[in-house]
DNA sequence: CGCCAGATCCACT
DNA sequence: GTGGATCTGGCGG
């Protein structure tokens, strides 16, 4: 499969996120293709977007959502997670796209071991900052570009998930946020059948 | 199982 | 100084 070319990724987030299901994110690290298929996603679109770290406008910290679309998006947060995110749409206007949880598959045994506590339990790669944890991003990545195969980090292309597979929900973690943020559904799923990853 | 506190640090106010 | 796009272990039911 193709790599994701850079007119892929310049849509609004919102068309992003739902196509990016069933792609397979790819990291090569220490001579091991590490792997999984995007199974959930978020969009995050523009400074009016209240859940969307650019509502604050350009800073330091956003001012890649603001640069040109492909290009990874990966901040810290909670004191000890790093979180991965596709910049997405035009330039200057700030957009992304979270990856929340991949099904794994190639390199597992390496994945597993960058995640040692947790490797042999159910979900152990649902959640944006498990995956950053067995695919070894960090703050190192980023502003690194997705559609260079030589960054050893990139997304393939895949046939597009169909709808019926698709749930869209509201977006984790903005509680404090005010409506329509709060609950709009720009969080897509790829339907599972009761198998956690 | 579900709920909750603790971990731990950086960006922004 | 404050709070966060989270995860985990422990405790109670």
């Amino acid at each position: 499969m193709a790599i994701l070319s850079r007119e892929f990724y310049a849509r609004p987030a919102l068309e992003v996120a739902r196509d990016l299901l069933g792609c397979r994110l790819v990291r090569q690290i220490n001579q091991h293709r590490l792997s999984g298929f995007i199974t959930e996603t978020e969009a995050y679109q523009g400074e009016t977007d209240l859940g969307c770290h650019a509502h604050v406008g350009r800073t330091p910290r956003t001012a890649i959502m603001y640069g040109q679309a492909g290009h990874a998006y990966i901040y810290f947060t909670y004191g000890m997670h790093w979180l991965f995110n596709v910049v997405t749409d035009l330039v200057e206007v700030p957009s992304a796209v979270l990856i929340r949880a991949i099904m794994p598959d190639e390199g597992q045994h390496e994945m597993a071991l960058n995640r040692p506590y947790r490797a042999h339990k159910r979900g152990w790669l649902n959640g944006p900052a498990k995956l950053t944890q067995a695919l070894l991003l960090n703050g190192d990545q980023n502003g690194c570009d997705l559609c260079l195969e030589a960054s050893g980090l990139y997304i393939e292309n895949a046939p597009l998930t169909p709808d019926m597979q698709v749930i869209a929900t509201s977006r984790v973690g903005l509680n404090s946020e005010p409506e329509p943020w709060k609950s709009i559904p720009w969080r897509f799923l790829v339907k599972q059948d009761g198998a956690l990853n």
